[in-house]
DNA sequence: ACCGGGGTTTACGTATACGTAAAGGTAACG
DNA sequence: CGTTACCTTTACGTATACGTAAACCCCGGT
């Protein structure tokens, strides 16, 4: 089946480069097939590959990301140490949380100084037009 | 005035080292003045680099947190290229937000795996007790 | 048989963000 | 005057996350 996709597939889908796929595999990441030579990706890959690039765009490290894996593994078998990576969720969720009411905070005071920028903006344009 | 604080008192409020503040100052970050040798960081040294280690935590570079610190020194002076400036801000709102939409994807999506986990875990407690 | 277009491994190179050690100035304390 | 404490500069070292080049295999087409 057509499931599984090569790794300029990937790419081309996820808009990485091989080499990115190779590291993250090397990294224990992900874990592609082999058909001879071949690395071929499976819908597990690829929705860990999606969960890796947003881990990242939250600044999580790969060695983080790793351990968040983990836990969406548990669903496909082991149950080895669930509530142990039960408590790294917990961390990982609060974090998230906190990063939510900050960045909140954040959109706030950007979008406050952006309002400023454009009334002084505003106001040199005037004075411009006045002085002609 | 003791609104100025040496290297030390800043490491000390912000938890950082005396490298790191040496280092955003290389990189054009920070602006200590100094008193002899010595740095003495201003206020206006202290509301950046809280700037900074908030870029930071949303995953900004070091030379992206630079360009949006530019934006917020504009109310100390200089109106240069301000709608230039504004044009930056304006694609670090637009990720921000798109970020903050993710992230709530994110956190809901991390729920849902740990209440499966917790049910999971929950049933596997039941099986214990019924085999005892 | 040859060649291009994929894939592979191995391995050295690079940017970012600092750590860390070396070597030294300065000011206060005893 | 020596030691301690704190600061300084200079500079090499390190972890992360890949980029990039070399050298190879394999398969389909002409």
């Amino acid at each position: 089946m057509s499931q599984t996709l090569t790794i300029r597939q990937m790419c081309d889908t996820f808009g990485v480069t091989p080499r990115t796929l190779r590291f993250y595999e090397s990294k224990e990441l992900l874990f592609p097939q082999r058909e001879g030579q071949k690395r071929l990706f499976t819908r597990s890959d690829q929705a860990r590959l999606k969960l890796i690039l947003r881990g990242k765009r939250f600044g999580f490290s790969l060695e983080e990301v790793r351990k968040l894996l983990e836990l969406y593994q548990m669903n496909d078998g082991q149950q080895t140490q669930l509530s142990c990576t039960l408590e790294v969720a917990r961390g990982h969720l609060a974090e998230m949380q906190a990063q939510r009411a900050e960045l909140d905070e954040a959109i706030a005071e950007l979008k406050e100084q952006m309002s400023w920028a454009e009334t002084t903006l505003a106001d040199m344009a005037r004075n411009e037009t006045d002085a002609a």
